[in-house]
RNA sequence: GCCGUCGUAGCUCAGCCUGGUGGAGCGGCUGACUGUUAAUCAGCAGGCCACAGGUUCAAAUCCUGUCGACGGCGCCA
């Protein structure tokens, strides 16, 4: 039977016999005794191979095999205050599955061989621990929506209609036509809450923007939610939610990773603690003045902005009422709203530590003349959005629906740099491989 | 799209300014060592200096162009 590493670190297997199987971490021999770290998903473990102590062509092989050998060793447990982490495996029986060829990643790389080499290097303790957060994030969305009536809906990946601005937009060849990779579920969502209400899903979302930035990807993965009968103020506070329920499962089920990575944990826990704030795009404006920044009313908040709103706050913020003319067709105007000029009954969550953007939503419009006249804007033909005008002809109600950039809540969870180490393989504007 | 940085051994880099026989560390291989934590010590192998032109007696080094990678901005999640 075969153990976990994780299982067997601890004072109940001290002096037991016991088998595990996995791949050498590190390793570093002399003549007559060997040190092979073992790594499996669940841990590492130093393994002590004395000559002597197994047959002997079982201790050249231990002295042999390189770095990422697979290997079955069985061996007796002791606590060793010289092993890292306390405890080894002192072996009788190693048994290399795999010989490794010289392992391409060493203690020195540079970030473009560790993509370039990333079908290995997801095998890092560092990725192993983003990979698991990345598990429970995800697991966590299903959790939360699921418990609160919501159904999950798929829409189709292949659309034929922009819907987050045409320029940026994976085209495919479909037959003898041309179709799109999805930018967002939205008006299909929008169209499926007529039949199950509240609806959410996680999916891949492509858009071909040409950003070279550390909170980038052309293909991530985005989880919608959409509600039939919900307005602005509510719809904020299920996202205000939905995000506390994901960094309280976090920190409930991985400590350990976050510890790896050095994360500060106390950032994650007061937002545990503190309701996130509400403010509107012009109280952000009038923050950032008083701060000294030049800001004009009508633009849209640049990263520099976005930034120094959040030098206020410790949790993330809400901030909605973005000027109209900026914002993307669907989002409705607010007349009841105090501001400069027209502002749209939408929503940006941006989180702690930097003002990245980690939710947009919005209420939709039910106007059909209002999503025509702002569709010619955006230089659309209305008539191809036949479908999406119809749901506003067979019984209309106010509805709303929001996405959350999954890797960057897990690049801000997590605390990384770069968001490329949220996901396994990162497609970027100039990496397809591996 | 704009701005910037960088392409030299399998990897990480020095050398370039001031042109004159290609260097180090790590990794690999051989050998020594029965407690290593990025082991140590001795030796060996390993290079179209991104590519293409140009200047020069002579180019990794100077000039021009191309390609590639990375980062920042804009836009977005």
């Amino acid at each position: 039977m075969f153990r976990d590493i994780a299982e067997i670190m601890s004072k109940d297997f001290d002096g037991k016999e016991v088998s595990i199987r996995g791949w050498i971490w590190r390793t570093r021999g002399s003549g007559k005794i060997v040190f092979p770290t073992m790594r499996d998903p669940s841990g590492v473990i130093q393994v002590t191979v004395k000559k002597g102590n197994l047959p002997d062509e079982q201790f050249d092989g231990a002295l042999r095999a390189l770095i990422e050998s697979s290997v079955e060793i069985t061996g007796t447990v002791k606590a060793d205050d010289r092993a890292p982490g306390g405890f080894e495996i002192l072996a009788t029986g190693f048994n290399v599955v795999g010989f490794a060829d010289a392992y391409p990643i060493q203690k020195d790389q540079s970030e473009e061989w560790l993509r370039e080499n990333r079908h290995l290097w997801i095998r890092s303790r560092k990725m192993v621990a983003i990979m698991k957060i990345r598990h429970t994030v995800v697991g966590a969305i299903h959790q939360y929506f699921r418990e609160h009536g919501y159904y999950e809906f798929d829409p189709p990946v292949l659309q034929p209609n922009q819907c987050e601005g045409g320029s940026t937009l994976f085209e495919v060849k479909y037959y003898d036509m041309k179709t799109y990779l999805s930018q967002t579920w939205q008006l299909y969502a929008e169209a499926g809450i007529f039949a199950l209400g509240k609806i959410y899903d996680v999916a891949p979302t492509f858009r071909a923007e040409k950003s070279k930035t550390s909170r980038h990807l052309c293909e991530f993965w985005m989880a919608e939610m959409e509600a039939a009968w919900m307005q602005l103020p509510e719809v904020t506070e299920v996202a205000k939610e939905e995000i506390k329920f994901i960094i309280s499962e976090v920190l409930k089920n991985n400590r350990a990773e976050l510890e790896l990575l050095e994360r500060d944990l106390s950032k994650l826990e007061v937002c545990l603690e503190k309701p996130f704030p509400t403010i509107t795009y012009t109280e952000g404006l009038e923050m950032l003045k008083k701060d000294g920044m030049k800001v004009e009313w009508g633009k849209d908040l640049r990263t520099l902005e976005e930034e120094g709103i959040m030098k206020h706050f410790d949790t993330p913020v809400v901030v909605t009422h973005y000027p109209k003319e900026i914002m993307a067709f669907y989002k409705p105007t607010d007349p009841s709203a105090k501001a400069p000029g027209p502002v749209a009954k939408c929503f940006d969550m941006l989180a702690p530590e930097g003002g990245m953007e980690i939710v947009g939503g919005s209420e939709r419009d039910t106007d059909i003349a209002e999503l025509s006249k702002y569709l010619e804007r955006d230089g659309e033909n209305p008539a191809n959005y036949q479908f999406y005008m119809d749901l506003r002809k067979y019984g209309s109600v106010p509805h709303s629906g929001y996405g959350v950039g999954v890797e960057r809540l897990i690049q801000w969870i997590c605390g990384l740099d770069n968001i490329k180490d949220t996901i396994a393989f990162p497609r970027t504007t100039t990496r397809i491989t591996p």
